[in-house]
DNA sequence: TTGATTACTTACCTATTGATAAGTACCTTT
DNA sequence: AAAGGTACTTATCAATAGGTAAGTAATCAA
């Protein structure tokens, strides 16, 4: 069974990503826990530790993602990763670079720097397999595979956020629209 | 010159977007006016009768813009659109959505509602120029015109939170890509 | 000229926030 | 058995949050 510590990682990136880095407490996660506040503290002595501990489980958590879909052909590692973004939104959730990305200004400088690197991470995957898809004839697109990849990974971001909005099955028409797209 | 009230709207939605509806405070927006506290509360009882006066002014200024480019050609249409969240990029801030998205859960439903009223208008409209530009032959696109609508729409709305993080110029990819596809 | 209305200020309040210092109970290791 | 580390609790704190009640100065309408 987990640890207090990565259970408190996984409250706060539950937190985080249903309502915001500045609308949870150490309060909420010590609650819930049943523990008390100060011993949040130990584990994490500022928020802005926790926030990056989050960061680290989800660029662990996305080297793992990748290691498993290697083997795969490009169209189902495309897909595998829409369907990621889907079990977010049908979650509540939205992906953590959205809920970071609003909250940015509050955020110091390590953070940060955490954020940009797990945005990266994503971003050059994706085009590593847009360009692989491509050169096998698996994919079809014509901008360059990066821009490709910020497109599908914008609809997906976004779509996540949308849906909780429009409360419609929007995200499901977006997903669907992307994947046609690379495979007419 | 505008009012105290009309002030503090503004004020409330810079705040809004770029720091988060959680990260600003009554206290935030009485310094920079030289007022007191509750000279805010004197306008707005409640900090969510500000979000909801910030969202009012969204729709009403998007109302303001559809009139302004109703003449214009739909590429034209389009074009303007991008730019506007162009600018919105520039200014370090994010689109009003975005920023109610993530903190979805911490507004009132009334609030909620009004967020919902201000993405169908976008929404909509953008589908209504798509399907439009199709007819004259000035756009194309092959998904159904909601369908690309939303695509362009969460490109922008996740393009201004991503421009934050990965500081480079995947926003001009981004929209300049956009407008080839619906042009070539 | 009085009375109401508007746009505030002064003064306060309670709850919560993120945070710390000191203590405690329980393992380990030596 | 002693010493040290680990994982907490108890107790406390200053700062800030959103919010209210009561007062005031200026304008405006009858």
């Amino acid at each position: 069974m987990p640890s207090t510590k990565d259970k408190i990682v996984q409250l706060a990136d539950e937190h985080i990503r249903k309502n915001g880095y500045n609308a949870f407490s150490y309060a909420d996660i010590a609650k819930t826990l049943k523990i008390k506040n100060a011993a949040v503290h130990y584990h994490f002595p500022a928020k802005t530790d926790l926030a990056e501990a989050v960061i680290h489980w989800h660029i662990e958590n996305f080297e793992n993602f990748k290691e498993r879909l290697q083997e795969k052909d490009e169209l189902l590692q495309v897909k595998t990763f829409l369907n990621f973004y889907n079990s977010i939104q049908l979650s509540g959730k939205i992906c953590a670079v959205g809920a970071f990305a609003t909250d940015w200004n509050s955020m110091p400088a390590s953070a940060q720097e955490l954020v940009r690197k797990f945005s990266e991470l994503i971003i050059n995957w994706l085009t590593e397999v847009l360009e692989a898809g491509k050169e096998k004839n698996l994919l079809t697109f014509e901008a360059p595979a990066r821009t490709e990849a910020l497109k599908i990974i914008t609809n997906m971001f976004a779509a996540t956020q949308l849906a909780r909005i429009t409360n419609s099955d929007d995200f499901a028409e977006i997903k669907n629209a992307v994947i046609e797209e690379l495979t007419k």
